[in-house]
RNA sequence: GGGCGGUUAGCUCAGCUGGUUAGAGCGCUGCCUUGACAUGGCAGAGGUCACAGGUUCGAGUCCUGUAUCGCCCA
């Protein structure tokens, strides 16, 4: 570590990281202890899958997590993150199939046992990848606490959810339709299936009538090649057309098949001609006609969506599509296509394989939502759980009324394997087992029994998740002293798939709300560059864009457009979060998320915005060299001694008012998941009032400068480095690198740890300066977190706003008249009080410093100067002689300030000529205007008369 | 088609229960390498708060409608 003699001008991030992290890894300061008597504050994360890498989405929510978890560390719960990843089903599978493939080898061949251990390996490898990634963040997790949703516990804690819900009736199995991928091969829950307006085809098509009068029955479909499974057409019993062919049969084309004309009240009857075909085994809702039909199901795909067996020969074999323009050439050539229109509809594909789902009948599992879901609305009705943002609770309660039962098997490998035994000669006959290898009854007879080859749905053990990591269903430690868990971090796309369905198993296994809180954040968009062609939007290529460096202008140039879009690497619209932390440094990253999460529903994050922070973090470590360099003389003993308040300044006491309210600001803000604003209000605490005010109004009295007392000074260095220290543990959540490595050379300085004396508060002393030195904490992470509203001083706030105001008055003269910095000017200003005259008096050495002032003088009236810029602010008039030349600068500065104060007094006196406003508007409002209106229109007379005096 | 959310400075966004001349960051203009910081300092320009009605003494804020963008659902 440097010392801080020779700190560098800039703070390194990536050396600081590393160091921290290894530092907070061996202390074990992250690490929940379940026997201690503290609160709680508990998370529990949400586990990214093992498929990927970490994208600035895991960025965004790890770092809201974090920040919520280190702020209520220092603040003394018992605290505990812990971490995980999930064995994503559908999702690994599918990429360990796609490797496969690539060397020339199938799952099939190699059997289930092989195929799994594989997968495995690539988990392991992914594993790995993900979770120091999730450190490299700098996320504060209980690293001894980790979980996976496919480990050992979690498969006790799957295994006892399924059977208690198999016990109570809310588990079943049978034959429905489903959402089936014929890529994955697997069957698909409702939410597993993304919808999508595609540009389609409808085609018309003639089933001729048995009865040979040549007449027809017009169906319109999307999906002529089902035809072939047709089993009815159907018409809306309501439907004059049609009432008298109800009954009738038509010949159903290519497969010799007659089907019967039924009537059915889901027909809508403007939707084509009235007249729909029936395919039960291959449309929700012509099964559930179907079903009130009694209608014979005929399924004409294999598993992968190919014409199979129960389809005239001539299309067996055929790929759905390949099969489809078949169809179509031969209803063609029989004259039975009446018309061939465009028709956009909803395409609906697999969530992870893109693959459009085939709609299918088939043997699940699903679990009974209704009673759970009722259970899961209440829990937000009545407040045992929140949402943030409040809008968002009417989209749960909206889906949690349309639930449809839950499907949850899967045709996978990868995944807990559904604990039912089959009796082979008696497949209806089953044992359903939570223990540990064989259910008794199997083990008694192997051979009689076999296991359902399918595993779960990955979001059934996911649903588990806040109590399966906590040790559930066994009674441990960790359950009863952290669950139900304090705040759940999610993003809101994820709502249904996961939030709901853990209310509803919490609620129904545990009778309790698996967290108080539910905070969704907004997904991340990134910008895509297109380029206008005619009245298309071309994209712009990764490489082009690369090519011509748009990510590092300000603005595209002439002819390309941006967009905000969801990221996808096919956009090249992905910030890559590694490389924002190898240019920026974690921590400006994480706080600009944490600066972008107040935002609704998507987040549109630019890297001007992580460089902003970066350029924040360096005004955080050159405030804390210069008061490091400055204050070296401040003895431990010294720091530790406090300062007496009567040796406290008017800028001293300031500040510590303006620390009190940011302490309560900053707390209220993390209290009411108002990140954003949580850092603005540090943000700008310490980069205006800290650094740009306090800073640079006490350099004359920490350089000694003349008239300032030995005591003064020493105050003056106490209170930078008390009011630094505070600022350091207020923005250690979101800055934890940073301000560590700060506050650990704050620490070495001033704690006296040589000596091992503890600390003792300085509130402890009368009349001592009131706020508690820290540094007993080995490392700012476990440092107590500053408690609000210890300090205000009224009077020193006002006295300081005055010399604010002041001092603005002169630079702005200084400013507008283009004074070069270096020619000191002569200040005369005026105040019929002298309170005030005293106050300007007293700060004249700051004054001369901040706005490059030779002489000052301070008089009761204006004195009569050859020529001077003149300012006036009520009773405040600043006079600056300057050069006569300057004359016409001075009148335009003039008439521009008159401007700006003709702009307030309108609309001030307008109100005020309104008696309705005098009469209606509270009488404290009304006095606020007279008084505003009084001062612009004194302000305004002066300078009118300062011009007619320069123009005469 | 139904539901929800957004529309505020060139860009990205704050603005709580209606009441100072509507704010911030970035960008822009001018001056300045003054002994923490040019990833900086000081000063400045820039907005009819999407549009149209309404409620009110008073609307960026509340209500209605329109436009437009987006999300969810059918």
């Amino acid at each position: 570590m440097t010392t801080d003699g020779e700190l560098p001008k800039n703070f390194q991030p990536v050396e600081a990281e590393e160091r921290w992290r290894a530092f907070w890894e061996q202390q074990g300061f992250f690490g929940a202890d379940n026997s201690s008597d503290r609160d709680t504050f508990t998370i529990v994360i949400p586990p990214p899958n093992v498929t990927g890498v970490l994208h600035l989405g895991h960025g965004l929510v790890q770092t809201i997590q974090d920040v919520l978890i280190r702020y209520h560390r220092m603040a003394g719960d018992e605290t505990l993150w812990v971490p995980g990843t999930d064995h994503a089903g559908i999702a690994t599978q599918h990429v360990v199939v796609e490797k496969l493939r690539a060397e020339g080898r199938t799952r099939q061949e190699m059997g289930r046992e092989a195929f799994v251990s594989e997968v495995w390996k690539w988990k392991d490898e992914y594993h790995a990848r993900i979770t120091n990634q999730i450190k490299r963040l700098g996320c504060s997790c209980d690293w001894s606490r980790e979980a996976f949703t496919l480990d050992d516990d979690r498969a006790k804690a799957v295994r006892r959810a399924f059977k208690t819900l198999y016990d109570e009736g809310l588990i079943y199995r049978g034959k429905y339709m489903i959402n089936w991928d014929p890529v994955s091969l697997t069957a698909l829950a409702d939410d597993e299936v993304e919808y999508e307006d595609e540009e389609g085809q409808l085609w018309h098509i003639r089933y001729p009538f048995s009865d040979g009068s040549g007449r027809y029955a017009v169906v319109a479909t999307t999906r002529p090649e089902t035809l072939l499974g047709d089993t009815a057409v159907a018409v809306n019993p309501g439907d004059g057309r049609y009432t008298a062919l109800v009954g009738q049969t038509v010949d159903l084309p290519l497969t010799g098949r007659k089907i019967p004309i039924i009537a059915d009240d889901f027909v809508k009857k403007e939707f084509g001609s009235g007249m729909v075909k029936i395919t039960p085994a291959h449309d929700p809702n012509d099964f559930a006609c179907g079903q009130r039909h009694n209608m014979e199901l005929i399924n004409i795909f294999t598993d992968t969506a190919v014409v199979n067996d129960n389809a005239p020969e001539a299309y067996r074999g055929l790929d759905r599509y390949v099969a489809r323009e078949k169809v179509v050439e031969d209803l063609k050539a029989l004259g039975l296509i009446e018309k061939i229109e465009k028709h956009p509809h909803r395409v609906g594909r697999g969530y992870r394989s893109k693959a459009i789902v085939e709609p299918r009948i088939s043997d699940q599992w699903f679990v009974k939502v209704a009673p759970l879901a009722k259970l899961a609305a209440d829990a937000v009705h009545n407040g045992e759980t929140r949402i943030i943002p409040k809008a968002q609770e009417n989209t749960y309660f909206a889906w949690m009324d349309n639930l449809r039962d839950w499907c949850i098997s899967r045709q996978l490998w990868w995944g807990h394997r559904i604990p039912i035994w089959y009796r082979r000669d008696n497949r209806a006959e089953m044992v359903c087992w939570d223990g540990e290898g064989l259910p008794p009854e199997v083990a008694a007879d192997p051979d009689a029994w076999e296991q359902d080859p399918d595993v779960l749905d990955t979001w059934f053990s996911s649903a588990l998740w806040p109590f399966s990591v906590l040790g559930w269903p066994e009674d441990t430690d960790d359950m009863s002293k952290f669950f139900p868990t304090s705040v759940l971090v999610t993003g809101h796309d994820i709502l249904f798939f996961w939030v709901a369905r853990m209310i509803m198993m919490s609620k129904g296994l545990l009778k309790k709300v698996p967290f108080h809180t539910v905070y969704l954040h907004g997904l991340i968009f990134g910008k895509s560059f297109y380029r206008r062609r005619g009245g298309d939007m071309e994209l712009i290529s990764p490489t082009e864009r690369r090519e011509l460096c748009l990510d590092d202008m300000d603005s595209p140039p002439k002819g390309i457009e941006f967009k905000w879009e969801k990221m996808s690497k096919s956009k090249g619209n992905v910030i890559d979060p590694l490389d924002m932390f190898d240019q920026f440094g974690v921590d400006s990253v994480r706080s600009a998320l944490i600066a972008y999460s107040g935002q609704g529903r998507t987040i549109e994050i630019d890297k001007h915005r992580i460089a902003g922070y970066r350029n924040f973090i360096n005004k955080l470590w050159n405030a804390s060299r210069f008061v490091l360099t400055a204050t070296a003389d401040i003895t431990p003993e010294e720091f530790r001694g406090g300062v007496s308040a009567d040796s406290l300044q008017r800028e001293d006491r300031w500040i510590l008012s303006r620390l009190s309210d940011a302490i309560t600001t900053a707390t209220r803000h993390l209290d009411e998941y108002t990140f954003d604003q949580y850092i603005q209000s540090l943000y700008h605490f310490l980069w205006d009032d800290y650094c740009d005010w306090y800073v640079e109004l006490t350099k004359p009295r920490v350089y000694g400068k003349e008239g300032t007392t030995p005591e003064s000074t020493r105050a003056a260095k106490v209170v930078l480095l008390t009011v630094l220290e505070h600022v350091l543990r207020m923005l250690h959540p979101v800055i934890p690198h940073a301000t560590e490595e700060i506050w650990q050379l704050l620490r070495a300085r001033l704690a006296g740890v040589e000596t091992g004396v503890p600390v003792e508060p300085a509130t402890l002393r009368p009349g001592a300066l009131p706020f508690v030195d820290n540094f007993e904490a080995p490392s700012l992470c476990v440092a107590p977190w500053p408690k609000g509203r210890v300090y205000t001083d009224a009077a020193a706030c006002d006295g300081i706003d005055l010399l604010q105001e002041a001092l603005y008055m002169v630079r702005n003269i200084r400013g507008e008249m283009t004074v070069p910095v270096e020619m000191k000017v002569d200040v005369e200003f005026s105040h019929p009080d002298g309170a005030i005259r005293a106050l300007l008096e007293e700060a004249a050495m700051q004054i001369r410093a901040l706005a490059s002032v030779k002489e000052m003088t301070v008089v009761a009236a204006p004195g009569v100067l050859p020529f001077a810029s003149k300012a006036v602010k009520g009773d405040l008039v600043v006079q600056v002689p300057l050069p006569g030349e300057l004359r016409e600068a001075e009148v335009s500065r003039l008439e521009k300030e008159l401007g700006k104060l003709e702009k307030g007094v309108q609309g001030t006196r307008g109100k005020l000529a309104n008696e309705k406003f005098v009469a209606n508007a509270p009488e404290a409002v009304v006095v606020q205007e007279r008084e505003k209106l009084a001062k612009y229109e004194a302000d305004m007379e002066a300078i009118k008369a300062r011009l007619v005096e320069l123009r005469g």
